[in-house]
DNA sequence: AATCCACAGGAAGATTAGGATA
DNA sequence: TATCCTAATCTTCCTGTGGATT
């Protein structure tokens, strides 16, 4: 019997030893938060000179900031919020940032029990029994955990300046009666301010906002802009020379990376991912250089895995019209029509219990199957045999059988006799 | 030039699921 | 808990159509 520690260590370690890509690849996740921040000098300063006022104890603006994913919005708040408390500290005032994710918290309940929390958290040094967490995370009426907040934000003081993230996910999962409260709440307090920040990529969202709310919120507007390529470049080289050992890129790498996520909205986020998920592949196949071949294998794998996932969430007749493709494909057809693709369907619909739905509603979802990219479509007419829509995969029909396959209710399918289906088929209507 | 295939895809109504509301 | 509302899903019915064949 062999040692089990031995043999894992073994499996792992050799994975461990050669490490001539990376010096430390936390620096390209999204989670790391750079010193410096590239190219958004200009918004920075901006959020700084409106919160400024606050440190004299004097309410600032609030303010809208918008921006697509992955501009640096997020990062440029946080980092003026951490300059801001140093400041307040050093200056002896009260001053504190909370922010808070929207997308997580998304009742008006939890944003106001989670600002409470977070005062709470900060005070608790300086008085550290007496304003223990009052609210539990469920239970009160709402108004009540509004009136414990004000409390609390009386008995602190000073300026507190509520962050809140992805602010468009709040309004459109529970309204703007938060939004409403939040900013109100200031006519209600006696001894200390309160002045919000909204982050939100989709500009559409203010119009289900009450418009006085988008009054008092919009104060102030900021835009990031997305980023080009030579900004991207700046970005990457900054992260990459921590992330990286010394001379484990190749020359045209990052400008590579930059340039396929600027073609893509210029999205920093997804630079990053290129970037690092090159790396890995580089450092898995024991090259000692991240190459430009690495990057497009890296460019896509992100590809083929964002498709995986899109087909992973379809609804099951979807996939089972996917799957009816699959079939013909595996009979060495490469291109079907609409008829071929629902004949097949319907055929095979029956045997794992699913209803049968109607050829137009198919047209619709093979559309939709077209639009996600999963298939092409193309319309054709053959003259005097009718007019029609073909459809083909270029991606790797492999991948997504395996992913289609996977979905309980298409589990029957997996031992499908496929020449026993053609000859069937051959007989009934193919050709 | 007329015909006619094999569908595309619009319109409108029916059905269903989920969620709010009383 | 029953009921109502709404959005999404699906069906029915329909008109339109490019071009090989007649």
């Amino acid at each position: 019997m062999p040692e089990p520690e031995d043999t894992s260590t073994g499996l792992f370690i050799k994975y461990l030893s050669n490490n001539r890509i990376f010096r430390d690849r936390e620096v390209l996740r999204h989670s790391y938060r750079p010193q410096i921040l590239p190219h958004r000098q200009p918004q920075i300063d901006n959020v700084a000179s409106i919160l400024a006022p606050s440190l004299r104890n004097e309410t600032p603006s609030n303010i809208l900031i918008y921006g697509k994913t992955g501009t640096g919005k997020t990062a440029s708040v946080r980092y003026v919020g951490s300059e801001l408390e140093k400041a307040s500290s050093k200056m002896g005032t009260t001053c504190r940032i909370v922010h808070l994710n929207c997308e997580v918290i998304d009742t008006q309940y939890r944003v106001l029990a989670q600002i409470a929390k977070c005062i709470d958290d900060g005070i608790d040094d300086a008085a550290s029994d007496k304003t223990k967490s009052h609210i539990p995370m469920t239970g009160w009426p709402t108004d009540q955990v509004y009136a414990e907040l004000k409390n609390q934000l009386d008995a602190g003081g000073g300026v507190l300046v509520i962050v809140l993230d992805e602010i468009d996910k709040l309004v459109k999962k529970s309204g703007d009666d938060t939004l409403y409260n939040l900013t109100r709440i200031n006519s209600d307090l006696k001894n200390s301010k309160v002045s919000i920040i909204g982050i939100s990529n989709d500009l559409s969202f203010k119009d289900f906002l009450d418009p006085r709310v988008l009054s008092s919120l919009s104060e102030e507007e900021i835009v990031f802009p997305p980023y080009n390529a030579p900004q991207l470049v700046d970005i990457l080289t900054q992260r990459a020379t921590g992330a990286f050992l010394d001379g484990a890129i190749a020359e045209g790498v990052i400008p590579l990376c930059a340039a396929l996520a600027a073609q893509e909205h210029g999205d920093a986020r997804r630079a990053l991912d290129l970037l690092r998920i090159s790396g890995e592949l580089a450092d898995r196949d024991e090259s000692r250089q991240v190459s430009e071949e690495h990057v497009k294998q890296a460019q896509a794998k992100i590809e083929t895995d964002s498709m995986i996932e899109c087909i992973a969430t379809l609804p099951t007749q979807s996939k089972l019209i996917l799957f009816s493709m699959l079939t013909l494909e595996q009979m060495d057809q490469n291109i079907f029509t609409s008829g071929e693709v629902s004949r097949v369907y319907q055929d095979i619909a029956p045997s794992i219990q699913l209803d049968i739905l109607t050829h137009r509603r198919i047209t619709d979802l093979i559309s939709e199957l077209n639009m996600l990219g999963v298939i092409n479509t193309r319309v054709v007419s053959r003259g005097r045999y009718g007019r029609t829509k073909e459809m083909w995969f270029d991606a790797n029909t492999n991948k997504i059988r395996e992913v289609v396959l996977k979905d309980p209710r298409l589990n029957g399918l997996k031992d499908l006799d496929i020449n026993q289906m053609e000859a069937k088929w051959l007989k009934t209507w193919f050709r």
